[in-house]
RNA sequence: GGGCCUGUGACGUAACUAGGAUAGCGUAGAAGGCUUCGGACCUUCUUGUCAGGGUUCAAAUCCCUGCGGGCCCA
């Protein structure tokens, strides 16, 4: 059990032995106070029992207290201030449970076993396999990764699952594009960058010549239809190309998946989900001759699972390939991790699946996120205006590997690892502190920042960390009773990490884990610059204090592998 | 036409799910801090809950109306 829930408990026991606390909620009433000077832990249980008692709750905060009894508890002072029960922690107890727990559980402090022997999937990035990755798909990349990590850490065993989107017009339009103007060409360089080319001329063109659009229609039914040999083979050739593109990105954030999904792989299973549908009258024939799922009746729009020619859509195979995962995977979850556009679509394959029957819905998830917009509006990479992500980390790399030079001499391949784990941790830390329901937009110069909350700070106190321990690896035993404010605000907030875990795996808010490790990062700050360590005033105070930053560095490590971020050995 | 989400200093955000003490923080701006463990840092100052109403002892938080932004369906 971790503290700051133990230490909850705590004040629940003292308060049970009073008799008319005892039928309340209190451990509900319990949270932690506003300011310092309201203690550690606070309990509003006087207001509650105000309305029952018909009594002044300041009365009967002061009666309470006075009935409490902390000889043997983690607390060593009770406070009234108005109705509120104030609880002052015994330093010299809770920093010994607190440190002795982080440094013997080291990688595992803050761990929950909620997933404990549970398998998910998450299955996110799932860019179109026309054109390279902008700034949009880091969004859904890295939340999709770093909600992984949080999932894992939570003992789930989890499958990062990418689909990729293979059968749409988007991609019959490449192919046009490169039958039309490629002469068989290799890709140069980068191949998503070289295929972009491309698809951005397709666009172009088609605006003078709609015979183009005509092109890539008959295209793509010699893809799917005809299922002509060699329409399929060049196809698949320039998807798998994009794909190498992408492969070389993911590597450079790294993210990695177990799996590729490809949407022409499970378009047959759900074209025969939809016959199973259309038997069952949980959809039925159009007038005009498309099948659709009968969702009005709940609530919902109705929802087409097959066009009048029979030719699948994008969620036919989605309603296939979802019934494989839970098939074959056995999973006991699965997220998907997609813009808020796909909301009701999300909604609505779901309520058909529910409707076919299949039980393992109620534990499907969409995880939506708003876009990342430009200044100026959406972006649109047909019409080449968008930031791509490889531009972005570039950018970042360039920068932070000046900053690196400024401060450290160092070999040239060291230098830039540095610079790349600095570059790549200010990237996933500022697209993942903002809460999923704001929209981004994307600014270079805030993107480019290095100061104040940003992934280079938290990374910072990491390596202030690490410097001081270097300096001193032995660590002895200490007996402490006075405690230093900055001391006991950093001793909190360790504590607090295992809560804040849960909390964002019940929620799926990886930001959380952001919000806390930046506290953390300033608490260990204002440490850092108020207490000396290695010249502390005596042996006691700086083995206590090597504890504490022991003990932050293990927090921030296991932080660090939640979002994704590396440690860098120096800065 | 129908539906979903959203609005916090100049800008970006936290707290909103579960109402509680003086709305926390970062950029930008002003002033300061290395003979002290690394200045990508720390200290101090300035500015804010879209408007109006309701519920409540108590509203950024819940409810209603209006206005603004985003998205989806038809």
């Amino acid at each position: 059990m971790n503290l700051n829930k133990k230490s909850k408990q705590e004040i629940v026991k003292l308060l049970k032995k009073i008799d008319y606390v005892k039928y309340e909620d209190i451990e509900s009433s319990i949270e932690v106070p506003a300011k310092k000077e309201f203690g550690d832990l606070s309990c509003k249980i006087a207001f509650q029992l105000a309305k029952k008692l018909r009594k002044n709750p300041n009365e009967i905060a002061n009666e309470i207290a006075k009935k409490i009894d902390i000889k043997n508890s983690l607390f060593g002072k009770v406070e009234v201030v108005g109705a509120y029960i104030n609880f002052f922690f015994n330093y010299s107890k809770i920093s010994e449970l607190t440190i002795k727990e982080i440094i013997n559980k080291n990688k595992n402090y803050g761990k929950s076993e909620i997933g404990k022997g549970k398998k998910a999937m998450v299955e996110f990035s799932q860019p179109n396999p026309v054109h390279p990755m902008h700034i949009g798909h880091a969004r859904t990349t890295l939340l999709g990764d770093a909600l992984s990590n949080l999932l894992e850490f939570n003992g789930y065993n989890v499958i990062r699952a990418n689909y990729m989107n293979d059968m749409g017009f988007q991609v019959s339009k490449l192919v046009t594009a490169y039958t039309l103007w490629g002469n068989n060409q290799k890709p140069k360089g980068k191949a998503d960058l070289w295929l972009w080319d491309f698809y951005v001329k397709f666009h172009k063109e088609a605006k003078e010549k709609p015979e183009l659009e005509e092109k890539a229609r008959e295209m793509l039914r010699k893809f799917e239809l005809e299922k002509d040999k060699h329409v399929s083979e060049l196809w698949r050739k320039i998807v798998n190309w994009c794909i190498d593109g992408f492969k070389e990105t993911y590597k450079k954030i790294g993210v990695d998946f177990d799996i590729y999904f490809y949407e022409s792989d499970y378009r047959d299973l759900g074209k025969r989900l939809v016959s199973e549908a259309l038997k069952r009258g949980v959809a039925f024939k159009s007038e005009n001759q498309t099948i659709v799922a009968d969702l009005e009746k709940h609530g919902l729009p109705n929802f087409v699972l097959l066009r009048s020619d029979g030719t699948g859509l994008y969620q036919t195979s989605d309603l296939g390939l979802t019934l494989h995962k839970f098939k074959k995977y056995n999973l006991d979850k699965s997220i998907w991790v997609v813009s808020s556009q796909q909301k009701l679509y999300f909604s609505q394959i779901f309520k058909t699946l529910e409707l076919l029957g299949y039980k393992w819905v109620e534990n499907c998830h969409h995880l939506s996120f708003e876009h990342v917009v430009l200044p100026e509006g959406k972006m649109s990479s047909r019409e080449g205006r968008a930031i791509m992500l490889d531009q972005v980390i570039e950018e970042l790399e360039k920068l932070a590997l000046k900053e690196t030079e400024k401060r450290n001499k160092l070999p040239e391949k060291k230098k830039r690892d540095i610079a790349r784990k600095i570059a790549i941790g200010a990237l996933r830390y500022a697209i993942l502190k903002i809460d999923t329901k704001n929209l981004i937009t994307f600014d270079w110069e805030k993107m480019l920042s290095f100061d104040g909350n940003t992934g280079p700070y938290i990374q910072y106190a990491y390596i202030r960390c690490k410097s001081i321990l270097e300096k001193n690896k032995m660590i002895k035993k200490f007996k402490i009773n006075d405690f230093d404010e900055k001391e006991k605000l950093l001793l909190k907030k360790l504590i607090e990490f295992p809560d804040v875990v849960i909390q964002a795996e019940k929620e799926l808010k990886v930001n959380l884990i952001c919000n806390y490790v930046y506290d953390l990062a300033v608490c260990f700050s204002e440490f850092y610059h108020s207490c000396p360590v290695l010249k502390a005033e005596n042996e006691d105070k700086k083995n206590f204090r090597l504890s504490l930053t022991k003990s932050t560095k293990i927090v921030l490590e296991n932080c660090f592998r939640i979002l994704g971020i590396e440690a860098p050995e120096i800065m």
